[in-house]
DNA sequence: AAATGCCGCAACCGCACCAAT
DNA sequence: GATTGGTGCGGTTGCGGCATT
């Protein structure tokens, strides 16, 4: 079995394969298709490389901004963070965070952790336990969120998919329907509205506020339904 | 030019979860 | 309810390229 950096013909090999029977079985697929490797790193090589739909590249401003109030919301949870972010894979949201997104923020003197400011690891530097709170229930309902939304696209799964065509990932990876994915667009933005403009600071003068700031801002912000989860 | 260190990314590994039996 | 197989997720590693000495 072989292991290592896949060679073009592998990668070759394995989207011809894809694109015309669709994926099926993991661990069948690469007898199937010819390939020397284990399904697991098919499976593997498909989702972070090869599929169609993946923007490669630079991550934006926007793009990064999204990570990071994700991140102090969900956690190091890079699947969840990847719904959010359209055409990136988890690994490589995961990669961007460990290798830029965290330094950054330490070197801002925020804890990539907790994203709070490293001089005050005990609550919010507006001093108020409720922004702690706050922030904690929001992530509790939205982390809550993202599992029935996960639980609905497992679902939607179940659903016979239709035959291997030029954007057959469609059907494995379907699109959430109009019931779930506004309500979490809703979720990003109202948070956005409270954190948004924090981090499009000037990177030269460095000139900052740390997020959790103006945390109390949220009260007067977001109609968010904090009771749904408890 | 060579050696060394650092960084970023692709890929692997181990574990958890879920569905089928 | 226990077991098993398939899949997904997050943490970690290894390697190649680039920068520095």
């Amino acid at each position: 079995m072989k292991k290592g950096p896949w060679t073009p013909e592998e990668d070759q090999k394995l989207l011809a394969y894809i694109e015309q029977h669709g994926h099926g079985s993991w661990r069948a697929l690469p007898l199937k298709a010819g390939l020397q490797r284990c399904g697991k790193s098919c499976r593997l090589r498909w989702i972070n490389y090869l599929r169609p739909d993946i923007k490669r590249g630079k991550f934006s401003l926007q793009e990064e901004q999204t990570i990071i109030q994700l991140h102090a919301l969900l956690g190091n949870r890079w699947s969840a963070i990847a719904t959010h972010l359209p055409k990136r894979t988890d690994n490589e949201i995961k990669n961007y965070w460990n290798t830029h997104l965290k330094k950054r923020l330490t070197k801002m003197g925020i804890d990539p952790v907790t994203h709070k400011p490293k001089t005050d690891a005990l609550g919010s530097t507006t001093g108020n336990p409720k922004d702690a709170a706050n922030l904690s229930h929001m992530a509790q309902w939205e982390s809550a969120r993202l599992e029935a939304e996960a639980r609905l696209v497992r679902e939607s799964k179940l659903v016979p998919s239709n035959p291997p065509q030029s954007n057959h990932f469609t059907a494995v990876v379907p699109s959430p329907t109009p019931a779930t994915r506004p309500q979490c667009l809703d979720v990003l933005k109202a948070w956005q509205g409270v954190v948004c403009g924090l981090f499009t600071f000037n990177m030269d003068n460095n000139n900052l506020q740390s997020p959790t700031s103006t945390l109390n801002f949220m009260e007067n912000t977001t109609t968010l339904p904090m009771s749904s989860s408890s």
